[in-house]
DNA sequence: AATGAATGAGGTTTCATTCAT
DNA sequence: AATGAATGAAACCTCATTCAT
């Protein structure tokens, strides 16, 4: 009665599909609504938006921080993937640095959700997003090794700087405002990482 | 009807003495628990902390919004007040306006109930020190317009870019983790803004 | 320092001509915002229309009910004043008194302050004016009996029907609503009154 | 997708067993303090007498007002129920309208939180049950008519004037006071009613 | 495993009344 | 005597979380 042929014993995530499906739908949603409305959404928005019920989404995340950092994780892992295939072009190494966090900020700003997340949480959601970041930080420090070895990095920035750099402008495109305009933000940090 | 002597008509703020008593007592209140708990915190605390009713604080704000757009605004009186002293300063123009960032932001850091409010609040708290921060911007835009007269700021900079800027910068005063600190960040945006 | 030339000691209301006059006006101010907004209109509301201090209308009446109850008590004192002129009148003593309750009841209806009091208010505010309403019912009992010795009224009412009945087109006044009309209310009241 | 065999689809109220207890709990916890302490009987004091939280009334009726509409709606259907019987019986049609009456009185008066609703409420509440009144006004509109057929019934009264007449008699019924009987109140309007 | 009804502490706000000025 | 600022006990309602079905 418990033990069905699909469960992968050890696999992350719930073993049934069903329930598999329903954690990524839980995800889904929760991007949508938090994007929508911000992290004071409610609990019972996911749900609905999941098409399941909140039990369901109690079941999958003990919390709605738990649920908020998962968002966060996620996309930084889809940043870390982005990472390592920079990390495989061939070319100069800070145009390769500066590109990736174009494309990251462009995947973040499509997706507020995590902005929302981020600016409106409790530093909970940064933590349980932690591992997930410092992989991507060990990533960037590569990339950047390469930059600096090339003279096209500002020496005395390192990885460790992005994510507070990055967290800036987040809160850019957090806050619509006069002025507000978060490509030109990141443009002028990527040339403020620079060497001259 | 009261022709009190120390009444000061015309002068902004209520009235009568313990009135006007009571405003200072409710900002400060506010002031230390929006900073030690963030925008979350409740009026409840607020008025426990100012040692007054929360009828009282009421009185004073008509809403919690209100309350925070004061704490923001009158931050923004205090920027400006130091812009315009900046304006005074005999020296290289980019290095004035550096200054005044840096102390700004040390004002700023010092009372982490405005970063909290801006933070966590809607756009509605941004709207009643509206007028309070163009004023500082028109200030940081004179100031600006001397430092790229003076060939020491980038060209295609100006006052409305630093909003944007500073409240990256207050992001990561919000958000302790691994590898933040505004010192360091504030510098490197000063830095992207020096003409090379 | 406190004995005033115009005090009269003995006589009813207060003693200084001006707060004989602002007794007058917070019963002006509050039969206006009653009749607006109905008795759950607030006692700022009613000072505010006064043009006095809070302070000053619980000077005069020591609470809300109590101001409602004089307010109730007043329009039965000028009921009873007209039901003393009826009592002069020359006719047949049934259609005087239809008269009365007409002109009464015109008069209710063009301050629905009391309408709302009695309608919205507890059992305090009608004992407030139990005596003033005594008083009315002895006046139209006196009608009531000459109509009764001329054989037009029902022999079965007495006076002390008449406050019933004129609550339940004072309800009718209260609450509009289709079909609700007055007058019609007070035509089929008053032929049930009428001997057949 | 709980298809257990007790759900009853398209069946009025909610679907689970224990919610439609609650939703009955609810209402009758309601009609008991409303009648004890009347309009201004607070919703955690409903929930309490209910047995359940307060989140459960509100889930249940989304608002004070909704919750008391609906008390004034059954209250209507109860009528209107009486009211198809009395169509059914044989008889003279005013006694059966007068007999029909009287029932619903004595009903409404057994009730006195509809009474206290309909009387301290807005016309919010009377908006909610309209649908009901009106179904309750035409079945009364048929005995009327076979009254006035039978040449019973005054001729000059419809079915629209017995709200406004009963909103009378339960004014009489929220207002205790010297001489308020309000079954001498209902006698006396039927009597207007009837032909002479 | 899924559902969604239930929970109830806590949130903001109101307002009759008091009291310092 | 007058003023209106202050009070604080509710009032209504929300929503993260639990739990019976």
């Amino acid at each position: 009665m418990s033990t069905s042929a699909t469960d992968e014993p050890g696999s992350p995530g719930p073993r049934r599909a069903d329930a598999r499906r329903n954690h990524e739908r839980i995800l889904s949603g929760a991007r949508e609504v938090f994007a929508a409305v911000g992290a004071e959404a409610q609990m019972d928005d996911v749900a609905r938006r999941a098409g399941v019920g909140v039990g369901t989404v109690y079941r999958h995340f003990p919390t709605k921080e738990a649920l908020m950092g998962e968002l966060v994780r996620q996309k930084f892992v889809v940043f870390s993937q982005r990472a390592r295939a920079a990390l495989e072009i061939e070319g100069e190494p800070f145009e390769i640095l500066a590109e990736l966090l174009r494309g990251n900020c462009e995947l973040a700003g499509r997706d507020m959700a995590v902005q929302h997340a981020l600016m409106g949480a409790g530093p909970e959601v940064w933590a349980l997003a932690g591992d997930a970041q410092a992989e991507l930080v060990g990533l960037a420090g590569e990339l950047m090794a390469r930059a600096r070895a090339a003279g096209t990095l500002r020496r005395d920035v390192g990885p460790e700087d992005l994510p507070m750099l990055m967290c800036g402008v987040s809160a850019t495109m957090a806050h619509p405002g006069p002025g507000f305009d978060w490509h030109r933000h990141l443009e002028l940090v990527i040339d403020a990482l620079r060497a001259r």
